[in-house]
DNA sequence: CACCTTTTGTTGTAAATGCAACAGACTTGT
DNA sequence: ACAAGTCTGTTGCATTTACAACAAAAGGTG
């Protein structure tokens, strides 16, 4: 297998966590571990897709999004290097996938056999029931996550969405200042809403002496 | 243990699916069960609490929910018989609640011990590791459906809320009539717009003859 | 039935938003 | 260095929304 080059990323992991290097490469092998390479703009999956694997992004950054018949297009979340995507699906009354799933930059894709995730097998692999309950431990923090989401979206106004999203984004900074990682489109895109008004409304912010920003870096006063 | 009467809905809960009555009541104590009995508008949780079990909903309904600095709230989502909420917060290092949880009708909670859900049992539980499993099955579930109220919520206007939430309900209930669990001014709380704005433009739909309605019940045309 | 409370619908206005169009800054590739 | 393309900020305008205040309808209680 060429996924040793990829060792370092998944040990870090969730999904991995408090295993060993090389039980994870035994794993990887067990769970029929596969790669998936893919360029800037490649879609990874569609919505209406069926999911037969766990993916796990080892290099990179994806966007799930959605676009709506007129062209609108909704970026439900984005994923980082280390992260699960698609868990949710792995349950077997589970349903097509709602969404699009877009690679932002360059990236790589490690999928997994769902079955043999979830069913804990009878051979080597002491460590399996272990990442069962690291999966579970995913989904509960990607399900925080998402209702993290939401508080920005219940905001009414786009200074609001702004102000949540960013509080948010330094709390998981730990500082004042950050970078994001996302552009103006894809961050209004994301916020739902309307990119030159979102425009707007961040230089009033910054001349009212709320926050500096340059590109991506943010820095909240 | 007076849980008894609750068994009907236990057995039919996603948690407990699969396994019989019997060894229903017996994890019921092997989890350490405790019920939990709310009138209409009590708080079963509130914001900042952290939680060290994992309550399930037998009787009536409960919103997850926000109020705001300023008073307005959010409703995250509802809560019908049979549901879990709080799985996500099973997870050790998941911080503390980040919602208010109310009860929107007299309700009754059976609340399992977290520790003991996840830590698969030595004794007589042959059915605990099924129960995980179908933990796993319903966070993920939950997660499904908070991604599709994001698609409603990333709707721009008030009307295409609607009939993003409204198409949902109708597909769920299978059929173009159904009812809905949330009076006026809860949907507009649940889907962040203005109640009086909202009303309106249901009324315009209305006489648009894109649907028809009398208090809860809706009929899409 | 009368009274009170809750829920729902209606209207007007100020404010915020979406949209379109454009200009300047910055990138990228040749 | 140039051209083409992308990203960001700016402006004007039509539409939509939030907010407030009120009217009408429905429900509950003594």
């Amino acid at each position: 297998m060429k996924l040793k080059k990829y060792l370092n990323v998944l040990k870090r992991t969730k999904l991995f966590s408090g295993i060993g290097e090389d039980e994870i490469l035994g794993m990887l092998s067990c769970l029929q571990a596969k790669k998936l390479e893919l360029k800037k703009g490649d879609y990874v999956y569609r919505a209406g897709e069926h999911l037969s694997c766990v993916p796990l992004l080892v290099e990179g950054r994806l966007h799930i999004q959605k676009d709506d018949f007129w062209g609108n297009r909704s970026i439900i979340n984005v994923i980082g290097v280390g992260e699960l995507f698609g868990e949710s699906y792995i349950a077997p009354d589970s349903g097509p996938l709602l969404n699009d799933v877009v690679a932002a930059e360059d990236s790589v894709v490690i999928c997994l056999d769902a079955n043999r995730v979830i069913t804990t097998c009878s051979n080597a692999c002491r460590f399996h029931q272990m990442v069962v309950q690291n999966l579970f431990y995913e989904v509960s923090e990607r399900n925080r996550r998402l209702v993290q989401k939401l508080g920005h979206m219940a905001q009414r106004t786009t200074r609001e969405k702004l102000i949540s999203y960013l509080s948010e984004q330094s709390q998981k900074h730990k500082s004042a200042s950050f970078e994001i990682p996302l552009n103006r489109q894809q961050l209004a895109d994301f916020l739902s809403v309307d990119r030159s008004a979102m425009s707007n409304e961040l230089c009033k912010m910054r001349d009212e002496g709320l926050l500096t920003f340059n590109k991506n870096s943010f820095e909240l006063l």
